[in-house]
RNA sequence: GCCCCUGUAGCGCAAUGGAUAGCGCAUUAGCCUCCGGAGCUAAUGGUACAGGUUCGACUCCUGUCAGGGGCACCA
């Protein structure tokens, strides 16, 4: 198929506006969506609503007229082949009705180039750069990481695949304050293992690891000022383990250690000072960042001559600019959304528009078992850790779970249901559709046809089925709107139940052969599009379970 | 005190400002000569409260109440 008939109506729309004097008034775009409800034909549009309050006319009159030329100009080009009418219905809804031929085209095309039929056709304008984990190099991975790693990985998936640039870094704080207190951990336990009496600080890391590279410390006989960063690349090793256990892959480790070697730090210092942006008060260098809509200003060089830090990290977004990326997103805890603020701050600072940084806080997740939750304190060293997760429910319950709120939302994860192969879980109602498909693929006396007669598919459960395949596209451009990913895994469980509503009332392995080839073009393109799914999601697709 | 998130059926959740607010669990009543019953069909039941914006509000704005998280010259 060469244009999307979604947009040739579109430019139809457009086309009558100006026919009708209209289309100065409404300079927008034009939305052409599917209805809410399938009674209300395949298209619908609110246009009419919007223009009748600038016409000052009854919405239901402005769409009469709308719809009149719309069926003139409609019936005179190719579009009548395919769409039956157009109806003005409801408050002031136009709703395009088109012939089972559409879908039956849509699905040919969905069965013959198979993923690459929803696969962004051109290459998309922004170059994007997902930062997210970048969890301090000091213990393992918790649950809260563990979200925000199944989401941002998700998210750069869905935008890779619909064109755009992507790159997934982890922006790794291999020094400063949190490193010395690793390293001071680690050495207190080293002395206690020899047998020496230690006094252990409250906000040292409390946890048994610390012992354990202890040990390692101490047979490899780690200088005592060296132990912060042996440390930290021992933790280091074990995070990317468990990311990579957990199916998540960065391409850039961004180090702050080589970013304040490499004087960028310093020279964001030099540009701000020169746009004027920069202070001095009770022995501090401060940012103006109520210059920029800030509650108050921050400190970045402490009294005692230290950086804080917010000070690499204003280097740290400059210099992503500087690298050619011109879409930033950031996945953060809730912990950190009071940085929000003084990072777009900075950004307004050196002349970016804060809004190129998209700032997405990822809400906590709660571990329950039996509906009970899992206690967790990170003081003693004691929470629950995505190994953990991971030992317990595998990789691909553990990243649909994470996946399946809204990522604003609070999640409740509960161990037992993860683990349930049932419907009351549902990555298992979404790959047991999958596997049942490869079943009866299986089972077929005759292989694929290349050529079926799509158009003996008349019951209504198959056309649902192939709406709903075709509601692939508008769930990944909500999901790019949102940069949220778990639409994904509500339309995967929504095309699910399509499918085995579809398959309890009709037999795809029918004595007749037409009906036959037809139903198993269908099911195939139901298999194309679920795995297609679970494959952005980074779950695996089984044959059998 | 200030900031963020969340209040939708007994429970867990869905609904890109749109049409009769959907789904799962639970409860109740059904469906297996048959491609995987790990499934399907029904019944029951709902937008925290008070205003406002809008042709139209679960959705946006203001206030109230309730739950969770955060408010450093910490990272």
């Amino acid at each position: 198929m060469s244009k999307d008939i979604q947009q040739e109506l579109i430019d139809l729309i457009a086309y009558c506006l100006k026919d009708l004097g209209w289309a100065e008034l409404y300079p927008e775009k034009i939305s052409l969506e599917f209805p809410t409800d399938r009674r209300f034909g395949d298209f619908s549009t609110n246009l009419a609503l919007k223009l009748s309050k600038l016409l000052k006319r009854s919405p239901r009159e402005v769409a009469a007229e709308l719809t009149a030329c719309l069926s003139k100009e409609i019936s005179r080009s190719e579009l009548k082949a395919l769409v039956t009418q157009v109806k003005v219905e409801g408050a002031g809804f136009i709703n395009f009705y088109l012939k089972e031929d559409y879908f039956y085209a849509k699905l040919k095309e969905i069965i013959t180039r198979g993923k690459a039929a929803l696969a962004a056709e051109a290459k998309a304008d922004k170059k994007v750069l997902i930062e997210f984990v970048s969890a301090n190099p000091t213990g393992s991975l918790s649950v809260a990481h563990a979200r925000q790693a199944a989401v941002g990985d998700c998210l750069a998936n869905v935008l890779s695949f619909m064109g755009f640039a992507v790159q997934r870094e982890y922006y790794l704080n291999d020094e400063g304050n949190q490193i010395n207190i690793l390293g001071g951990s680690v050495s207190l336990r080293r002395k206690e293992l020899r047998g020496e009496k230690i006094e252990f600080p409250e906000n040292y890391y409390q946890g048994d690891y610390i012992y354990d590279i202890a040990k390692i410390a101490e047979e490899l006989r780690i200088k005592e000022e060296e132990l912060g960063d042996f440390a930290a690349g021992h933790i280091l090793k074990i995070i990317r383990q468990e990311l990579l256990d957990f199916g998540v892959h960065f391409d850039c480790w961004y180090s702050q250690k080589e970013l304040a070697k490499s004087g960028k730090v310093e020279e964001a210092f030099r540009r701000l000072k020169e746009k004027g942006y920069l202070y001095e008060q009770d022995g501090a260098l401060w940012f103006k960042s109520t210059a920029f809509g800030d509650d108050k200003d921050r400190v970045i060089i402490k009294s005692d001559g230290s950086q804080t830090y917010l000070a690499p990290d204003i280097a740290y977004h400059e210099d992503k600019f500087s690298r050619g990326f011109n879409w930033l997103i950031n996945l953060w805890g809730p912990d950190h959304h009071g940085y929000i603020n003084r990072i777009k701050a900075s950004l307004a600072a050196f002349g970016h528009k804060p809004e190129e940084l998209e700032v997405i806080i990822v809400q906590l997740a709660t571990i329950f078992r039996n509906g009970q939750p899992v206690q967790m304190s990170t003081r003693r060293g004691q929470y629950i850790t995505l190994r953990e997760v991971l030992d317990e429910v595998g990789a691909d319950a553990a990243r649909f779970f994470f996946l399946m709120r809204r990522t604003s939302s609070h999640l409740d994860f509960d161990l037992e249901i993860a683990k349930k192969q049932s419907a009351e879980n549902p990555v298992f109602y979404v790959q047991y559709a999958h596997a049942r498909i490869c079943s009866i693929l299986r089972s077929s006396p005759e292989g694929i046809s290349q050529e079926p007669d799509l158009s003996v598919l008349k019951e209504k459960e198959e056309l649902n089925l192939i709406k709903k395949l075709l509601e692939f596209n508008t769930t990944l451009t909500i999901c790019r709107a949102t940069c949220d990913p778990y639409m994904l895994t509500v339309y995967l469980q929504e095309l699910s139940e399509s499918f085995h509503k579809f398959y309890d009332l009709h037999r795809v392995l029918d004595p007749d052969k037409n009906l036959m080839a037809a139903r198993l073009a269908l099911i195939n393109g139901v298999k194309i599009l679920l795995s297609c799914g679970l494959e952005l999601l980074g779950i695996t697709r089984p044959e059998k379970m």
